[in-house]
DNA sequence: AATTTATTTCTATACTTTTAGAAATATAGA
DNA sequence: TCTATATTTCTAAAAGTATAGAAATAAATT
């Protein structure tokens, strides 16, 4: 039962990273920890702000990606633990 | 560029993990190393033929996978190197 | 040669995901 | 309060994926 909910999240996360422009955002902020969504999206060549919205949310809510928000941001990083668990890849 | 393509089987690894069924697969063979198709397919609820040859397909086109052929078997089995550079998860 | 078993390819359908524009919400600062 | 900036939600279209039945291929056995 328990053991279920682990894979469940270990199939969000690798749906979440097998997606290049998601991969993408996993490395960059693994290099560069704390951006938030309109500095990521300087960082990608185009994306739209909904577009890049919806991925931030599939990377969060897997588990891969931690967020503080402060005042109108919303900084992110890559949550190391789940990184060295499921994809220490990321970590490289 | 070497390092591009390096990425790309990256998306494509996670992206075979991150559907159920073929995690599954990918956990049976970590468990119990060298199983064929049809056994496979015994260990698995309800998939078709046609259907678990596709996802065996992603599986081996992406590398996480090896075969080797035997008769008219099959034999599948993780290729470690890869599940511990990007998913050791595989291996616990 | 005919039959059986294993696996793949073809084809079509249902389903899911990606994408982005437009409108909505939220916060900070003038 | 008004404006500007950041992010999300809604909506719909386009693209991609999972699924399995039927036909095809391949090898082993009779």
């Amino acid at each position: 039962m328990d053991d279920n909910l682990e894979i469940q999240q270990a199939v969000k996360i690798y749906k979440a990273l097998g997606e290049p422009t998601r991969l993408k955002i996993a490395q960059l902020l693994t290099e560069e920890v704390n951006l938030c969504c309109s500095e990521i999206k300087d960082k990608l060549e185009s994306v739209a702000g909904s577009t890049l919205s919806h991925h931030l949310k599939q990377l969060t809510d897997c588990g891969l990606l931690d967020l503080r928000k402060e005042g109108t941001y919303i900084y992110y990083r890559v949550n190391r633990e789940i990184a060295r668990k499921y994809a220490p890849y990321l970590l490289e």
